[in-house]
DNA sequence: ATAAATAACTAACAACCGTTAGCGATGGAA
DNA sequence: TTCCATCGCTAACGGTTGTTAGTTATTTAT
């Protein structure tokens, strides 16, 4: 075998996206160039092609590592003893924290998730309705049991995702906010909006 | 003068500037190519130019039509006498109503403005930098008057904006939920969460 | 040391990009 | 009818796209 490890402890191919994250989110997957990733990459574009399959592979690789990674927490979340409403805390503060501490992946994924190829784009699209569906269950099943105010449980998920996903007009903006003000602040807003 | 107007009371730069807002919110500014477009405008792609000065002028005039729109909006609210509470919800109205009624020109300003040409781009981004100043400082108002809770400004601005713009993901996929009704349910959050 | 595997390189392909040049058709104004 | 602006067309430009082929260099395993 010849070294598959780069400098840290990570593959070439994580190297790849990791950089290709950066350049996807500042320039758009479409206007983003294998060659212009190469360059980041420190290589020829055509040595990319002997750690990745396509552009696209690099798309699917992001958008289903969040994907992922969303629903892993969704699960154990759901399975915890908590009160509804304490859970929907737990889903937006992981949520924030995901958005500050991965921020390209989750922007990507927020963002350049139409240009993948099918039958990848129906099936992350499936993921996603499956995944604002439960959280809608999380909410409907609050306000069954009086934890909640009546609120339109499709609308507050919409409502709660949407504005988590906001924080990228904020990321490069106000630095000057600390992320943990940012996230207590937007965790009172959304909680408060559905305690009854 | 030769027929300058189409079928409708449209000029054919509007008509080619409607085709391109519905293209470009598909497949994004950068993938959306001026063969696609003229295919939809049912003319050869040099064509485009006779009405045109290049793909990005497009853009521009979406961008800027939208924030125009919205700028005029606020300085009507501004110069309103009512309660902050109620300058918010007149705001966040017609922030829903356009997202709703101008959905494919909406959706461009809010996502493809980073494809821009300097100087536009610029301009652009203080523009809407001006205009969340403003509705924070209603916000800031509000509180200061004891209108509102505590909360902060900018946040809330984050919030409210980055909740509105999710609406596109509503559109794709609960056409079943009237407009009306999603007008109230978010208003309803939203509101509900600045009220002290 | 030798063989095998891995990853870099150069060159090139076919397709597509936005845009321009130039030409013919059309239709209203004089 | 003559004139001229408008708008459509075809052809083409120079450049970029993602990707492949073929080859060489480098590293690891035996």
């Amino acid at each position: 075998m010849a070294k598959i490890q780069s400098k840290r402890n990570s593959t070439k191919k994580e190297v790849i996206i990791e950089k290709a994250s950066r350049l996807f989110r500042e320039k758009g997957f479409g206007a983003a160039s294998m060659r212009d990733l190469a360059e980041h990459v420190g290589v020829e574009a055509a040595s990319l092609y002997n750690h990745i399959q396509s552009k696209s592979e690099i798309l699917q690789t992001i958008c289903f590592k969040v994907a992922n990674e969303f629903m892993t927490n969704l699960e154990a979340v759901e399975a915890s003893n908590q009160t509804t409403l304490k859970k929907m805390e737990m889903i937006i503060r992981v949520h924030i924290r995901m958005m500050l501490e991965q921020y390209e992946y989750v922007y990507i994924s927020d963002h350049e998730w139409r240009h993948l190829p099918e039958p990848y784009l129906s099936n992350f699209l499936n993921q996603r309705r499956s995944y604002r569906k439960r959280l809608a269950d999380i909410i409907e099943d609050g306000t069954a049991k009086g934890e909640m105010k009546a609120i339109d449980p499709y609308t507050a998920v919409l409502v709660i995702l949407s504005a988590i996903s906001g924080i990228d007009s904020w990321q490069r903006s106000r630095k000057s906010t600390t992320a943990e003000a940012l996230e207590s602040n937007m965790v009172r807003y959304l909680i408060e909006g559905l305690k009854r």
